[in-house]
RNA sequence: GGCGGUGUAGCUCAGCGGCAGAGCAGGGGUCUCAUAAGCCCCGUGUCGGAGGUUCAAUUCCUCCCACCGCCA
């Protein structure tokens, strides 16, 4: 069982989240995914870098605190994180305590060291960039990015002295040929590194910035926000000596975008030396997101319409587009056009399809159970285990390489080779034949057993659908890969159908929202199965505030707490409640409603009450329980 | 301006010295278990252009063009 310690870049509180950085979280989740599959202890970190002069500016223009400013965008994060349903296990906030600790710690050290002096810059200065220019690079006397003045400015910070480490780090990842990857970004890092490194400004003057931390050994500057930032993949460990830190560090990898690969590969590395700590492992990079062929340059607001799909379309089949579509490294192309049709193509066609005619053919053609392997046709089931197999080795060549869209393909080889498995055997027919019995089960066999190794292999791309798979062999329990080997499936285990896995979106009728409805068979219609149940995420909140709204008789806007967040919810019980009678209460909302607005209020979620004639009672609890506790 | 990358079927891309490939889209056929899904069949494209090396080049070299990235 090995160790795997991965971490996103945490994210400027400046921005919303789009899909460039769902694309990472979600490469980030997926691996995160991967890894515990194969049994691995598995720590994924994400969370937000919160300090330096664009979230300060930003705060001014709100007329916010910085600090509220950082707490409202970064709970949007994580917000974000919950709708795609990231599985993280720790959420770093650069304005927490525990970070400034380590950072500190790390400045001093450094200083200490001698690795730290003061030295003296004077250059243009763009406030919008937060940077230097050089006499060649300003347009005009302007900023060529912002088009806007600068500002000449002589300052006196401090430096680290990178410069030193250039040397090491280029024998470094010459040594270590895969210590940035993949290697077209390997190449620029040691491209750039053949000019001379120039030593780091690592400060910052108080008195033109305040939003920062203070350095340890002089107090009228703060720390740069790269500094700062960098070090979150350490704080969030708890920093040198921590058990956790100890456990994990020696493992880590990091995900980015290709933008900040210089900080990544250059600065951070030499921070780490400086320091005494040992080097990351991997610097894993991949490409932007393009929108229908266009360039995104500054507008980012297209990226987060983008990523908005994931309501039409729902979460998996984005989660598994971006992931397929895009060779890890390069750039993608992302497009509604796209997005259908892989959702069309791979999604319903290929995979939704055959769960649904394989379920289908072992309910009604073995009882819905599966039968035994009877041996009576070694040739097929024999060749699509090995196809399996190839699959497998495939992926798990691809996924070490973070080239999720290859692992996909891979296993799409094999969902093609079942469905033709199915063609070829033809168990309709075979179940028309008394003669044929064995052979019919063995095909059915092998089938349940296609099924159940998908429900596993295609977990960390698919957690839901998968999830619904393997309920529907009546697997329980989180999958292994250990458990992926052909041959495992035991005879007798009760299969369901499962349809409706991914409905096909017709493209030449008006697009609607997806029914949320799966397709119900037969006599099981008005009732729901155990997993459309599932699809409701009810959790206990606690009331923290309650007030009436505004020119309406019937709504109460109440402010929830579910343990990690707050939410506003409007509720139609004003006539059978006063504000004051709630405040403090548990209650049970419906945390996975979409949002819609009532009387102007947005509301995030929905009260569980009861109501008979005319009378009404909303729930709550008959012992205590924490504010976020799951309800089911 | 320096360094590097890319340019292959309508689209997205793989191949990288030995008769040009995949997926999608499109056309035809077929089964009926299935989500009008599946399966089978159908591709002579100056492999960006021009030269060169070689018995042989999409594949190696040089130059040019276009686009992209990093750096200045």
């Amino acid at each position: 069982m090995g160790t795997f310690y991965l971490t996103t870049p945490i994210y400027y509180v400046n921005d919303k989240p789009h899909l460039g950085h769902a694309y990472t979280t979600l490469v980030a989740d997926t691996m995160a995914r991967y890894h515990r599959l194969i049994g691995d202890d598995v720590w994924l970190l994400t969370g937000t870098d919160e300090h330096g002069d664009k979230v300060a500016q930003a705060a001014n223009r709100a007329g916010v605190t910085p600090q509220t400013l950082a707490d409202q965008n970064s709970a949007a994060f994580r917000e974000t994180w919950r709708e795609l349903g990231i599985r993280y296990d720790d959420y770093i906030r650069t304005t927490e305590d525990r970070h400034k600790a380590v950072v500190v710690q790390v400045l001093q050290k450094l200083w200490d060291a001698g690795e730290i002096y003061l030295g003296r810059y004077g250059g243009h200065y763009c406030v919008g960039c937060e940077r230097f220019y050089t006499e060649k690079e300003i347009v005009d006397g302007k900023c060529p990015d912002h088009l806007r003045p600068l500002e000449w400015i002589e300052e006196e910070n401090y430096f680290f002295k990178m410069s030193k480490y250039q040397a090491w780090l280029i024998e470094h990842i010459e040594r270590h040929p895969d210590f940035v990857r993949p290697e077209r970004y390997r190449n620029e890092v040691l491209g750039f590194l053949r000019d001379p490194l120039q030593d780091l400004s690592i400060s910052r003057p108080r008195r033109r910035l305040d939003w920062g931390i203070p350095l340890p050994f002089d107090g009228e500057y703060v720390t740069y926000v790269w500094f700062d930032a960098l070090l979150n993949y350490v704080s969030a460990l708890g920093g040198p000596g921590d058990p956790r830190f100890e456990k994990f560090w020696p493992h880590v990898q990091h995900v980015t975008a290709k933008d900040i690969v210089k900080a990544h590969a250059i600065y951070w590395p030499c921070m780490l030396k400086a320091a005494g700590i040992p080097l990351y492992r991997h610097l894993n990079v991949h490409g932007y997101w393009t929108l229908g062929g266009h360039k995104i340059s500054k507008s980012v607001g297209n990226l987060v319409e983008a990523l908005a799909l994931k309501d039409k379309y729902g979460v998996e089949a984005v989660r598994y587009f971006v992931l397929r579509e895009m060779a890890f490294g390069l750039d993608a192309d992302f497009s509604e056009e796209a997005l259908v049709g892989r959702l069309n193509a791979d999604l319903a066609n290929d995979l939704g399809n055959l769960v649904s005619r394989a379920t289908t053919l072992i309910v009604n053609l073995a009882g819905g159970k599966v039968p035994a392997d009877e041996g009576a046709a070694p040739d097929e089931t024999g060749e699509l285990g090995r196809t399996f197999e190839r699959a497998t080795a495939e992926a798990g060549r691809a996924m070490e390489e973070f080239a999720s869209h290859r692992a996909l393909a891979a296993y799409w080889e094999f969902i093609g080779a079942v469905n033709r498995f199915v063609d070829t055997t033809q168990p309709w027919s075979l179940a028309k034949r008394q003669d044929q019995r064995a052979k019919l089960d063995t095909v059915l066999h092998a089938l349940a057993e296609s099924l159940r190794l998908l429900g596993i292999v295609l977990s960390p791309f698919l957690p839901e659908a998968t999830a619904k798979i393997r309920a529907g062999l009546g697997q329980t329990g989180e999958p292994k890969l250990a458990d992926a080997r052909w041959g495992l499936i035991q005879a007798g285990t009760p299969v369901t159908k499962v349809s409706g896995l991914f409905p096909r979106i017709d493209e030449k009728k008006a697009p609607q929202t997806p029914a949320v409805t799966a397709k119900t068979v037969g006599e099981d219609a008005a009732k729901i199965s155990i997993d459309e149940f599932g699809k409701v995420e009810l959790r206990i909140a606690e009331v923290l505030a309650c007030a009436p709204v505004p020119k309406s008789k019937k709504l109460l806007k109440l402010t929830v707490s579910l343990g990690t967040e707050e939410r506003t919810i409007v509720s139609g019980i004003a006539e059978h409640y006063a504000p004051g009678d709630l405040v403090g209460k548990k209650v049970v909302v419906v945390a996975n409603l979409a949002p819609a607005k009532l009387m102007g209020i947005e509301s995030n979620g929905m009260v569980l009450s009861g109501e008979i004639d005319g009378k009404l009672a909303v729930l709550t609890l008959d012992r205590d329980l924490g504010s976020g506790a799951k309800v089911k």
